[in-house]
DNA sequence: CAAATACCGGACAAAAATGTCCGGTAATAA
DNA sequence: TTATTACCGGACATTTTTGTCCGGTATTTG
């Protein structure tokens, strides 16, 4: 479904995002990957593509690390991450692998296959980091194992 | 979504499915990869796992090639494909990528994301190869373009 | 039987995804 | 100011996926 460093991303995301909304806490590499249990160099990666794009904020040196800003926390949606990550092809593309998604040259899936990746972009488009995070912080939902 | 060798595993399938409903009509590999549009060589790879876990048969020498049985054409899914090729995991893994998908340690895109995982697996279940290339005959759907 | 055909199987090659390392830079704190 | 901290950026390494090649084998036709 997702590459990994697509589930890296958005695990890290949520995890700081829970640390910014519950503590106001800046979260450091080492932090982030033992618990998402992920590779840390890799995540780092992955994390700096997302600072780029302006969907958490870093902050150098001691006392530094990662955030969320409020703002960042109820406005950055899981579409944002992933189509930051793996582009745009898991929300629009062919399921068959066809160039073109179309209604007028369709794959022998396309009718069934469009209502299942419309309620996935559903899904991507409404979540918000921060309400995911909320899940996190009252024990409803997890990080790894 | 699927690997490129399922995408065109499931296209390889489906044309083959066509020609042997409507015409009773080995395809060989050639023509296969041009009426699917995809890689000769690496098309042949995939087609020879699917022949040897039995969801479509080859037969060797001048008019040999590849054809479905009408059993085949009536009991082989998208399901048994996909699985064949990618293995099980789009069908039960966890959108994050946690090592389990469950209920009792759920990631925070759990209970959103598995209604529209159980209609993925009901899509692929449901649908056989003699059904999906009833639209390419009928010319509701392309495999190609 | 002999020749031609077409799938089979394994080795090989290229590209992409995943993962690591290390020096550079910016920020903090003593 | 100086030392330390922690992200940044690029190069490098490994693994997986994608794709190619070629001789072998089975089958059909003459
Ligand atoms: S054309 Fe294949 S999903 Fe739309
Ligand atoms: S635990 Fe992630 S989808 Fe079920």
């Amino acid at each position: 479904m997702f590459s990994k460093a697509c589930e890296y991303g958005i695990r890290a995301m949520i995890y700081i995002g829970q640390q910014s909304a519950d503590f106001g806490r800046r979260v450091g590499l080492k932090d982030i990957a033992a618990e998402i249990d992920s590779p840390e160099a890799f995540t780092a990666k992955v994390l700096q593509g997302l600072v780029r794009q302006q969907l958490v904020t870093s902050v150098k040196g001691p006392t530094g690390g990662f955030e969320l800003t409020p703002e960042q926390l109820r406005t950055v949606t899981l579409k944002q991450i992933v189509v930051a990550i793996d582009g745009p092809d898991i929300l629009q593309g062919c399921a068959l692998g066809l160039p073109q998604c179309s209604a007028k040259q369709p794959c022998p899936m396309h009718f069934q296959f469009l209502p299942i990746r419309d309620q996935l972009n559903e899904l991507l488009r409404t979540h918000t980091i921060g309400e995911l995070a909320g899940k996190v912080h009252d024990g409803l939902a997890f990080l790894k194992r």
